[in-house]
RNA sequence: GGCCCGUUGGUGAAGUGGUUUAACACACAUGCCUUUCACGCAUGCAUUCAUGGGUUCAAAUCCCGUACGGGUCACCA
């Protein structure tokens, strides 16, 4: 008995070798340097904002270099799958423009190099387990978990480094007649790398982010092949499938670094050159006063529908975190405002090799910037997008009078120095519903009276105003000339800087009087430019208004 | 606990032996401008690069130790 007769039991109906799929899986026609990355979440839920963060990284280096940017679904744990992920994910990068040039999705397939879900690839996995068995590089094993967790405590109790691995790997040392005994008999097994690695030694390799690494060989025979459905674990999926699939740069997070002199073995022991290593930094956040990985369960802002539901411009995530993956990305950005992300030539060697803090009040001024210089026309079909989607009720209201609401969101917009008070559309609402009737009505009101706040002096303000002072068609200047006419009428000044060296000396100022023509049509002290406002609002409103302030 | 990675201000960070009196951006504070707010402008915000040693004429930058933080030790990715 050898080990192609163990191979041939454990395999019999695989037929194609590894050379049937090096000649399926040829070298791909790319320009020199051109580089070949891909995105490869596994589908166990939602769209997390760190591999969100990856995928950009895969992105943007495939467009740097005229190469190719694929998606590979990783879905060889059946357990922790969920059904809608891929939609999920898919959704997510369509969103923010990231469109893979080879995908499978929803059963149309772009590119020769898949399938590129993993669940899908099962053959290709056995033929080169096969392979393994049959130089003697992998082997069936038998233990149980009991007894795996039996060799676990009795490890951990003598402070031995815990693992299968050297002379704990007993299953690596049966016969060759005794494992197809076993196997016939119907036992379940898993199939195990076997490692020719020594723990203590070392060795030195390259990555990306971190420089040169000098880490200790792999010794542990690894799982590369699941029990229950002979799927192929992470390591062994990822060997073969960037082999095959010739991705050139694997980026992924930190935490894998660990688990590098395994898949590196696994090259080594097939032959195969590795592929180029970019570990990431993990995206980490401030919990009070310690720092930790954002999380799925207890931060909304690890998920990518959290950007999406407050209506974030795609522009200013991706800026925010184009930010965090090369510091210098805003000042190109700033000097190249019309060019895309992914002409900015991203350097693995600028990025920070410590946690990344992602902050949502960078967010903000980053998307403050970005809405303010938008067209009107582009912030109402921005806004109009998002609020279909998630408040049905403003969409409904802000589209009865297109016209009417553009220009409300150009009030102070399309000039040099824009407003900046909007950071996300579904902050909108909140700041301009006092400009829409039929929001006003229902609106609680509290009205935010400043400095002249007795019912009298405003009474005398607003009446005087609108029955001897205001009319819409007043150009600015006019207007405010007629602002400080009342002002001096009534008895308050209009030498502002007299007034703020000594406020008691005056009644008050045109800016008091101002803010009572403000609170009164808006009940906000605080808002854009009030000459706008009154000439925006439909006259009868405006009367209703002040009718109801009487 | 073993192994690995990291540590520059409130935050993201630039910086890889000498034009660094440590860039830039966010945040914050103050002032100016101003009909409010915002914008804009101006100014301030690390005598110091976790810490202790060492190498050197010279260190945030190189070396060693210590502390702290993180990652990883699955038939999960």
């Amino acid at each position: 008995m050898t080990n192609k007769d163990l191979a041939n039991i454990i395999f019999p109906d695989i037929t194609k070798t590894i050379d049937d799929y090096k000649e399926m899986y040829p070298e791909r026609n790319l320009p020199e340097g051109a580089k070949v990355t891909r995105f490869a979440p596994s589908p166990t839920g939602y769209m997390h904002l760190g591999g969100f963060y990856g995928a950009i990284i895969d992105y943007v280096l495939a467009k740097n270099s005229n190469g190719l940017f694929y998606l590979r679904i990783e879905d060889t744990d059946t357990k922790r799958e969920v059904k809608e992920a891929v939609d999920l994910i898919v959704e997510s990068l369509n969103h923010y423009g990231i469109v893979p040039d080879e995908s499978e999705y929803n059963g149309v397939i772009k590119g020769n190099y898949g399938p590129y879900y993993q669940s899908e690839r099962k053959e290709i996995y056995h033929a080169f387990i096969k392979y393994l068995i049959e130089i003697g590089r992998a082997y069936p094993c038998f233990c149980t978990k009991e007894e795996l967790d039996e060799l676990r405590k009795h490890q951990e109790e003598r402070k031995f480094r815990t693992g299968y691995y050297g002379r704990y790997a007993k299953c690596r040392v049966l016969p060759i007649e005794k494992q197809i005994e076993k196997i016939q008999n119907g036992e379940e097994y898993v199939i195990r790398f076997k490692s020719e690695g020594n723990f203590d030694l070392k060795f030195k390799t390259d990555d990306l982010v971190k420089g040169t690494l000098e880490l200790s060989q792999n010794d542990e025979d690894f799982v590369i092949m699941k029990s229950n459905d002979k799927l192929p674990t992470y390591h062994f999926a990822h060997v073969v499938d960037d082999y095959l699939m010739h991705t050139t740069h694997v980026v992924r997070g930190e935490e894998w670094l660990s688990s590098l002199p395994k898949h590196l073995e696994l090259f080594r022991a097939f032959g195969f050159k590795a592929p180029k290593y970019i570990h990431t930094p993990l995206l980490i956040k401030k919990d009070g006063n310690s720092i930790r990985k954002i999380s799925k369960r207890k931060d909304p802002e690890a998920s990518m529908a959290y950007y999406k539901d407050k209506g974030y411009p795609t522009e200013a995530l991706v800026e925010a975190l184009m930010t965090i993956i090369n510091s210098n990305y805003e000042e190109w950005h700033t000097q190249n405002p019309d060019k895309k992300f992914d002409e900015f030539v991203y350097s693995p060697k600028k990025m920070s090799s410590s946690g990344a803090f992602f902050d949502l009040d960078k967010l903000d001024n980053i998307s403050r910037n970005i809405i303010s210089k938008m067209t009107k026309d582009e912030v109402y079909k921005n806004l109009y997008k998002w609020a279909e989607e998630y408040n049905k009720d403003f969409a409904e209201i802000i589209s009865k009078d297109v016209d009417y609401t553009k220009s409300i969101l150009n009030i102070e917009r399309e000039q040099k120095k824009p407003r900046k008070d909007y950071a996300c559309y579904s902050e909108i609402e909140s700041q301009i519903w006092y400009m829409f009737p039929e929001l006003y009505k229902n609106h609680e009101k509290n009205f935010e009276w400043g400095k002249i706040n007795s019912s009298e002096d405003i009474k005398e303000i607003i009446t005087e105003y609108f029955n001897n002072f205001f009319d819409k068609n007043d150009d600015k200047e006019t207007w405010f000339n007629k602002v400080k006419e009342l002002s001096e009428k009534l008895g308050y000044t209009t030498d502002m800087k007299a007034y703020k060296e000594n406020p008691d000396n005056f009644k008050g100022s045109v800016a008091d009087v101002s803010t009572v023509i403000r609170v009164a049509v808006t009940t906000k002290s605080m808002t854009p430019d009030l000459y706008e406002i009154l000439r925006i609002l439909p006259q009868d409103e405006l009367e209703l208004r002040v009718k109801e302030i009487m």
